[in-house]
DNA sequence: AGCTGGGGTGCGCAGAATGCTCAATAGACT
DNA sequence: AGTCTATTGAGCATTCTGCGCACCCCAGCT
């Protein structure tokens, strides 16, 4: 539930990168690799988990480790009416992970994985057996040549302070 | 760094789970959630990150909250010999998310973000200009159907203790 | 049957982190 | 000048962490 589309500010890709680097950080650590005081990075984490910045925490578990090694792109051409009903089918499937809506010839990009190449003819199918779903294409991913990262992003964010560092307060 | 593929077994996906809708959740929670003590839902913990069964933290940071909206796949053929120098060119580019290799007639599929249209179209140009991409082609992203999940594989390898659960330890 | 090793459990402890409040402050905005 | 928000440092009660240790269950082996 992202209760405000929040943008992201220099501190807190510091944080992030931080997070990246050391997930199971504590508070008080990345607070000191970030630069900020504890009271702030506290107030950081909980807004980016509040504000719908960081995506679930499903995303960091490998369908590998599952025991799913094959990963798979299925595009799809489907009857346009039908796009809603197919996607909610498809989410019946455990085996599909991510359905996006695209541009283009193909309606769909349907990332899904499989135990093996049996269990992948079979979903492959369960696919296309779906009412509305016209054409099918499969292409099985062999390599993972760059695999998801957004420290770039992150770096790039963090290191343009839009506003010149505020000073911190010292009491004396 | 993976040092070993390790398989998850039933508590690995009760944990995960509890993960999954707690991100924050402490360890004694995850514990008392998952039904197992304390100590084997830390060391269960620890194995997690060093087998390497969990990816990056950087997969939880949505793009969108860092100011880049749009999303789209590019499709590429490439001179076969040149995949891996191609690769390495497109990590180089802060934009490009993700990089498989795939079978079929596209040998590469793209994750990019960009910030707008002509961003977008700045970086298909650049991913173009590559020496070695022969063609591409870009489908653009226009709706999110199922967003990224494993709670279905996780409810699945948590629902069959493969083993009949093991009595638990009641001194006195 | 007897032995052994791995994994789970309970218990306990010292140190650290958490979650919270509060007052003070700097900067931005009116 | 006045107001508002974000950050900071300090403090405090509670909880968690990280670790060791002894014990127990189960499976596999001799």
């Amino acid at each position: 539930m992202p209760s405000r589309p929040h943008t992201l500010d220099a501190i807190d890709a510091r944080i992030l990168l931080e997070l990246a680097a050391h997930p199971r950080a504590t508070t008080v650590a990345i607070a000191d690799q970030a630069g900020v005081a504890r009271n702030t990075a506290h107030a950081r984490l909980a807004r980016l988990e509040e504000s719908g910045a960081l995506a679930s925490f499903e995303r960091r578990v490998d369908p590998q480790a599952l025991g799913y090694p094959l990963t798979a792109f299925v595009t799809a051409q489907v009857t346009q009416r039908k796009l809603d009903e197919v996607a909610a089918t498809l989410e019946a499937v455990p085996e599909v992970l991510q359905v996006y809506g695209i541009s283009g010839p193909s309606d769909l990009l349907i990332h899904v994985v499989a135990e093996s190449a049996e269990d992948l003819y079979r979903i492959a199918g369960q696919i296309l057996a779906i009412p509305g779903v016209e054409r099918t294409n499969t292409a099985l991913v062999m390599r993972r040549l760059v695999d998801y990262r957004i420290a770039p992003l992150l770096r790039r964010a963090a290191g343009t302070p839009e506003r010149p560092a505020r000073q911190p307060y010292r009491p004396t």
